[in-house]
DNA sequence: TGTACATCAGTGAACGCGCGTTCACTGATGTAC
DNA sequence: TGTACATCAGTGAACGCGCGTTCACTGATGTAC
């Protein structure tokens, strides 16, 4: 989803959907698996036009990282807001969503520590970082949605298993993938909930 | 390492160290990180004669994904039965070899799950099924080292940890990394241990 | 044991292609007076 | 309000490079007699 500040000048408005679009790319096709020039063909330019807009590939890779963590960290934050205020578990609330069926397929829109955990210490130095603050946002969302007095090594354990889970899941087919999440859901609701 | 079998060409101890080297790359730079030629190269030879050995990139790609899981695969089923014969806990002594600090570093030569997970479901079909079967295998090493009872949805839940915690815990640096996998040994260890 | 020859494993140059990056240019936007 | 001009955002062609793949060839290995 494109975010669009109050005073928006043109170019800012295409370098937001040159982000929008990469932040979809990388999380589909991993930070090797698509090139510029159908980043911006999606974002319904040429590709000669990119210099002006970012310094460099891995300066688009690592603005895009952080796209992607803004916008899913965004909605799960809702998520557990809107649990908090209804009385039931912000907790159980994380799990159903992050661990949703549809996330199997929902790779180009869903978290992107997820989508690319394991290429994260393989990228420049700039781009890693911005992965980074990712991982240390999804444990301290982890940590927020835990019952009271839930530490952070307790967050720690909990988002590598729900990392653990969507990746694997998504290694397999069908009925087997589903059936993976399902046992993690139950699972996890039923070792942390308060 | 490289597996020799009884009867061996000079041209199966070739396919065999270009396997070996193959394994090894894969793991250190993703399944897009390293081309045919410097894989080549690193088994001694030009990059000319590969396709003596191999139908393609990604028929290299899946045997070499077959090669890592079977390598380390046999390591941990090893230390699995040291730890049965010497009467201790087979779970503790997986928890402690996959999540040794020094996996940190040793991506090279480690569990290529952990290592190309968010990559796999990326890949061509020959590939992404050698990577599922190396998934289904370590879930079934799990399983075996769990205490006597423990279910296919445990050995799940803990698979999907370990990988969960060695991705994330390789995403960060130094002192932060090991804490988070002290963290994951004592929390698992502490939770499965009959 | 020695020679002649077929098979084999690996070489090295070449191919077409897509990549990230650069740059001279164009047409639209917006400002000055 | 209208004209002249500077600035801006995006275009499209070009570059050098490394990739996967192909192939004619070479030198070593091994077999037949």
């Amino acid at each position: 989803m494109p975010i669009v500040p109050p005073t928006t000048t043109r170019k800012e408005l295409t370098h937001d959907r040159i982000l929008d679009v990469a932040s979809r790319a990388i999380r589909r096709a991993g930070y090797g698996g698509v090139g510029l020039a159908t980043i911006m063909k999606e974002a319904g330019l040429t590709h000669g036009g990119f210099y002006a807009h970012f310094a460099s590939r891995d300066a688009l890779l690592a603005e895009a990282t952080q796209r992607a963590g803004r916008d899913t960290g965004a909605v799960l934050a809702e998520r557990l807001r809107q649990a908090q205020a209804q009385g039931s578990s912000p907790f159980a609330a994380l799990v159903q969503t992050y661990l949703a069926d549809a996330q199997l397929d929902n790779t180009e829109c869903g978290c992107v520590v997820a989508a690319l955990a394991s290429e994260i210490p393989r990228q420049a130095e700039e781009v890693a970082n911005a992965a980074r603050a990712r991982v240390l946002g999804l444990v301290d969302l982890v940590r927020r949605s835990l019952p009271a007095g839930a530490d952070a090594a307790q967050a720690q354990m909990v988002a590598a298993t729900l990392v653990g889970t969507v990746q694997l899941a998504r290694t397999l087919q069908g009925k087997a993938a589903k059936a993976w999440l399902a046992n993690a859901r139950d699972s996890l609701i039923r070792q942390y909930s308060a």
